[in-house]
DNA sequence: CAGATGTACTTTGTCTGTCGTTGTAATTTG
DNA sequence: CAAATTACAACGACAGACAAAGTACATCTG
């Protein structure tokens, strides 16, 4: 329905909320963004796993192995003090950003 | 305080609304974005002259020059058929694109 | 039991829009 | 008369999203 790119900025945050409540993997985030905009949203493999490195590098997100029991190991992310901090800050300025908007675009 | 690469694909729409009325030039939308936003966006004169060049390219707004009588002569623009259906259309995405990143940010 | 489908990624290269920098030229203000 | 304001234009850099393709294992289907 929506392409990543208008979300472009947002998928950091998007991600990071995911992980807020317990660590979790690409492929579950994926499925979860799908569900949950009821496919509204379905973002792309590549866009997602360049946001982990992204997030990883900047210190908002730690990797660890799962031990799965069968199948490949997954990577699991789990989110960081300073991944908490980005999301509220990213979710503060959310809000001043539909704001602003808002003011241009009037839908009737 | 908000910089472009936020609204990043929304600075077409906000351009167009403010041509909706009537013909506008670049200096006068870069005040009048400030100004409507109460400063907390202040469009980069670069990327609205590049959003003046790809939005005429794509047939949403056609240039004139407006004949001043003193000073340089101004390039106005005006806004086609083309864009204001394609305003309606951004203003639509929107408002699906709202509801999609309210779903994961709760800002309390 | 072969092939399709689903899970779970990784790599590479391309494109678009914004940004920083610099430059120009005329007019207005102190 | 110098500085600030008005009003652009050209250039190159960069980040994030995208398309395309490949890898690998597991499970379901005819």
């Amino acid at each position: 329905m929506i392409s990543s790119d208008i979300i472009r900025g947002y998928n950091d945050p998007i991600i990071l909320f995911l992980l807020l409540e317990e660590p979790s993997y690409g492929y579950e985030i994926s499925r979860k963004i799908r569900s949950i905009t009821q496919e509204k949203y379905i973002i792309k493999e590549t866009t997602l796993y360049s946001a982990f490195n992204r997030l990883e590098k900047n210190g908002y997100i730690e990797s660890f192995s799962g031990n799965e029991s069968h199948g490949k190991p997954r990577t699991y992310y789990r989110i960081t003090q300073a991944g908490r901090e980005y999301y509220l800050q990213k979710s503060h300025e959310w809000q001043i950003t539909q704001e602003v908007i808002n003011h241009f675009i009037i839908d009737e």
